[in-house]
DNA sequence: TAACTCTTTACGGTTTCCCGTAAGGATGCC
DNA sequence: GGCATCCTTACGGGAAACCGTAAAGAGTTA
């Protein structure tokens, strides 16, 4: 079994019992942290003590509170993880369940499994983290592995993100053009941007920008 | 001490820390619910049986899934089960941090005490537990106090939330004015829509429309 | 280079939003 | 009743969104 294992989380309620999950599974060395930066450290420590971690339990979302971090959430933990530790097992724990972004996690960031928190999670937990080490497989707790697959699923890149962003905090289209151009973001011309919104809207059923407004924020997406 | 508490809550990862705190406390008879519709049916199991709880810990929110549900959350727990046993102590354990929201808790469900999840949330739980036994106080553990007196705040009224939802949804507000009418709200001229919008928008210092529902959600309005 | 495709941008017409003003209506007070 | 005030509704003009169409540009292929 792996034997010393980080587990990034904020929740102490949380943190507690994944920690007990993982004692159940004899692992030796298990240890905790709030903060990604916390996590990270701990990662890059070990690296340099020659003792580096085996596995990495993180959520995905962490509370801010008076801290000032620079790793704010698990993606940017994990992405600045896997550059100084490639090899590095992780699991996402996390009760985040939209459908593109599990599969950016796996696409983009290379992660071992996703558990979905929930009220049969901690089994979930413990199953994934012996078959990674048994196995080496992906594996998906949760109902979405048809999602995975799924080719019909438009791909949504930050461009987008970015303009439901400034829609969201009550920017016209002519200021949201004249800004992309001021800071050379392209295409920039209101009448792409008015497409691109559109082919949001579709993808999205939404009826108009205050609806497609709605529908972003439900699905976290700004 | 408390001799019998319930926990209602979703997450077995949470339950487990949150019952391991009971344990440490002292509490002799510690069960646990993972549905609203349980955590209610085992608070009149034991009012039958005249041992009833002596303590109930919620949660707010629980996810949905295949269940059908008679109670969805844990406002509807709490409401339901104070109607049946008024003396029953009552512990919210959440992440909500909207002051009106808790606010709502203390004042119109007559709660016990708040403690909001977080990095520190199993001590701050516990001693809220023993405060409220030994003491029989209102406890707020997180940094919301001042929020329960604010009388600056505008009254939200559920019209306000009514006209909110539907914008969110993507009605216009032509649409909105006929379907008020329809169902005997009133004002329901779009004039009068628009003013109260309006009074929203100043209040919450939106741009525009697209701006408002993004902060309504934020907030949890809608 | 010409033909084709795809992306980006421009343009015009309609609808909806936005915002100020004012008319109508209800209520309360003298 | 007369007056003031508040609430609701109507109206109108300008801004922005909405939606279809088409031109200009970039890249590819023959």
């Amino acid at each position: 079994m792996f034997k010393k294992v980080l587990v990034a989380e904020d929740f102490d309620s949380i943190s507690i019992a994944v920690g007990q999950a993982l004692g159940e599974l004899s692992v030796s060395e298990i240890h905790h942290a709030k903060y990604c930066d916390d996590a990270f450290l701990k990662i890059k420590k070990a690296i340099y003590d020659d003792a580096p971690y085996d596995l990495l339990v993180s959520d995905l979302s962490f509370k801010t509170d008076h801290r000032e971090n620079k790793l704010n959430s698990g993606e940017e933990l994990i992405a600045a993880v896997k550059k100084i530790q490639p090899d590095i097992k992780t699991i996402v724990f996390s009760i985040e369940d939209k459908s593109f972004r599990v599969k950016s996690l796996f696409n983009n960031l290379g992660i071992n499994a996703y558990v979905s928190k929930g009220r049969d999670s901690i089994p979930e937990l413990k199953r994934a983290i012996k078959e990674i080490f048994y196995t080496n497989s992906k594996i998906l707790s949760t109902g979405l592995s048809h999602a995975l697959r799924d080719k019909s699923l438009i791909e949504i890149e930050t461009y987008d993100i970015e303009i439901l962003k400034l829609l969201s905090v009550g920017h016209t289209l002519d200021e949201i053009s004249s800004e992309f151009k001021s800071i050379n973001i392209s295409p920039n011309g209101s009448s792409s941007l008015e497409k691109r919104i559109n082919r949001l809207k579709i993808y999205f059923k939404a009826n108009n920008n205050v609806h497609l407004i709605a529908i972003a924020k439900d699905l976290g997406l700004v």
